[in-house]
DNA sequence: CATAGCGTGGAAAACGTTTGCTCCTTTCAC
DNA sequence: GTGAAAGGAGCAAACGTTTTCCACGCTATG
């Protein structure tokens, strides 16, 4: 049994120092050894490897680390893991971590600016070898504290005001046009749409994304409420709507989880959806496919903003991105088709309804990040 | 500007030396004015802490694990973070982790023993102060590993025969019979079961629960249908229970996202919940609540057992735990009335429903543990 | 006034790695 | 046969902390 064979060495310090003077090597050459590094003796490392395997020998890698002045740790900063809108990048992002041989320090924020402050100064505190931070409203003075230390960060839709980081730019346009055109080819014309909290920059982009878009098809962009982008605030968004002189027939909503609400506020009204009143998302979060009936939504690919922020930080840290442009990135949206939608309660369509579109794509897709 | 002053010494070696050399004490004083560890003279530790705030010092958490021999960060392994029972139980462990100095690595198996392995050896290779293990099918020889460096351990629901590590048994009967009792109130005498994969011990230990509460008020525990504690799962379940020639009127279900797949299924054949279906889940994830109508379920609340497996562990390493009885705990379950169950379709209630049972609690609550 | 006792600061030894440098051995070419 | 070149192994110095041990000075007490 295992254990047994462990038994005996269990008192004993078990450093590479130890593989070392059993496997009768010097330490240096049993750690060149051990990370395949610099060219050993077949023999040698043969001898090496036993040993490590006799004894189980893990590394140390905080020593590891403090020598070598690479901790192999990136961070990720997220506002809250219970927002449905992350189980899936941080699985991504473990993933690809797996896959590189990294870890990932995972903090939340929870909206708490304290609880900010305390992720940057762990991830300062643990030398992570770079951070994707994927939460709204860094200070600015948190921010320097990073940058100070030149660690590399990529940021998810901070805007161009910000320099010398990489930046996920969400295209925010592309996916919502595709939504109010479905809707207009489903005849409606009276489309609503509930903001999120508007001093969020994304929940403001969509807002002026949706403007836009009516406006560029001829439609009024008037009907508009404000959401928290929250399940409560759907639900109130549906009956301040219910309240309006001219009732719309579709609603597009600036989250997933503003559409449940607004989808649950319906079903507690017995409006019928879709017949009564079509309802858009925004995100594509799990949940979307599994609501009744199932969610058309603006999707925004979770996975390939994990993969390209993490491609991003692998760039960086691996002094791959030289030229300026580089730092730049973008994730474009779109539609996909489920059953929320249909033709507007008095209508018939004109033309035949925009086929289903494919997954998002996003430019500078790497090859070298292993695993998915 | 901050940066500009930064900026001056941004190319020297911030460390904790440094400090010590600017505020003219050794590294000895240094460090303990920083760590408030022993007296040491106010004037000096102001002397220091005014260094430390100007430089912008943040300590090496590497070189301070490597000789402190206490890394101070708790492993947590789950199985899949886009399992929606996860979140939660993430979120509620780091919230404790953080009020108590603890970071936590994080790491997920995807149900792929390689991935359990890597899992391990990070563990292992971090020297991490305990971990809690949130996910079925670890090998033997894997525990072994940990046993053997004495990492102490938290196990969710493994069962007695593993022993000297801490274990949080989940009582399933108990809300199972109250789920079971309270479909029996509304008159509902077929009760199909949709089980879980049963090769996990958590989802047979429901089916037991389920079977012997059936028996206990007089009905035939008979009505069971496999399932895999997914949504298709669920799905398909509600087809097989339909060409059944005793038809149900209510279904228990092994987890929310079966309970989930049934509700869809439902909705798909028009068939009416609860009018013509009673459904019951098990878990009370977060999106239980917004299911339409929203699903009565069993609730084994994620918070309490991220608070028991983090004072578990915390118990462990402050080395509170002496007793035996103290390595068992245990988490019990609860129903949680929503809209998804109702009268049987041609019945009558004879008793009044039972009232709202209240959230679940846990023995050995700590008064030790900050924060939420 | 001398001495015991205590509280406080500093020098230096860890902690477990990686890695620069040196030295030795071997090989190969002339 | 001699020289240089190449390759592989080992010594020892880092990395940035904590912590042990010791010395020093001050106070209180006999």
């Amino acid at each position: 049994m295992l254990w047994l064979r462990w038994a005996s060495y269990s008192q004993e310090p078990m450093d590479i120092r130890e593989i070392a003077r059993r496997a009768k090597v010097s330490t240096a050459t049993a750690s060149r050894a051990i990370n395949r590094v610099s060219t050993v003796d077949p023999q040698l490392a043969k001898r090496v490897w036993k040993v490590v395997d006799e004894l189980g020998y893990y590394p140390n890698t905080q020593a590891r680390a403090l020598v070598s002045g690479r901790s192999r740790i990136f961070g990720l900063i997220v506002s809250e893991f219970t927002n449905p809108f992350f189980p899936e990048i941080v699985q991504t992002f473990e993933n690809l971590a797996v896959g590189n041989n990294y870890e990932i320090l995972l903090t939340s924020t929870v909206n708490d600016p304290r609880r900010m402050e305390l992720s940057v100064r762990r991830m300062i505190e643990r030398r992570v070898d770079g951070v994707a931070i994927l939460t709204f409203g860094m200070e600015e003075t948190l921010l320097e504290h990073l940058r100070f230390r030149s660690v590399p960060l990529v940021f998810v839709d901070v805007g161009p005001d910000v320099r010398g980081i990489a930046n996920i730019r969400i295209n925010y346009q592309n996916g919502i046009r595709q939504a109010v055109q479905h809707l207009a080819a489903l005849r409606h014309t009276r489309i609503a749409f509930v903001a999120g909290p508007l001093h969020l920059k994304s929940a403001l982009a969509r807002q002026e994304a949706f403007k836009a878009s009516m406006i560029e098809i001829g439609l009024p962009p008037e009907l508009i409420v404000v959401g928290d982008h929250r399940l409560e605030g759907g639900m109130r968004a549906l009956i301040e709507i219910g309240r309006l002189n001219t009732r719309p027939t579709a609603v597009l909503c600036s989250n997933d989880m503003t559409a449940i609400g607004v989808m649950r506020q319906a079903y507690d009204q017995k409006i019928k959806i879709p017949d009564d009143l079509s309802v858009v998302g925004f995100d594509d979060i799990r949940m979307a496919e599994f609501t009744m009936p199932p969610l058309t939504t603006v999707q925004m690919s979770q996975k390939d903003l994990a993969k390209i922020a993490f491609q991003a930080l692998l760039n960086e840290v691996e002094g791959r991105s030289t030229s300026h442009e580089r730092h730049e990135y973008e994730l474009t949206t779109n539609l996909v088709l489920r059953l929320s939608t249909a033709l507007a309660p008095a209508g018939r369509p004109s033309t035949t309804p925009p086929k289903r579109v494919g997954a998002s794509r996003f430019r500078k897709v790497s090859t070298t990040v292993q695993s998915d």
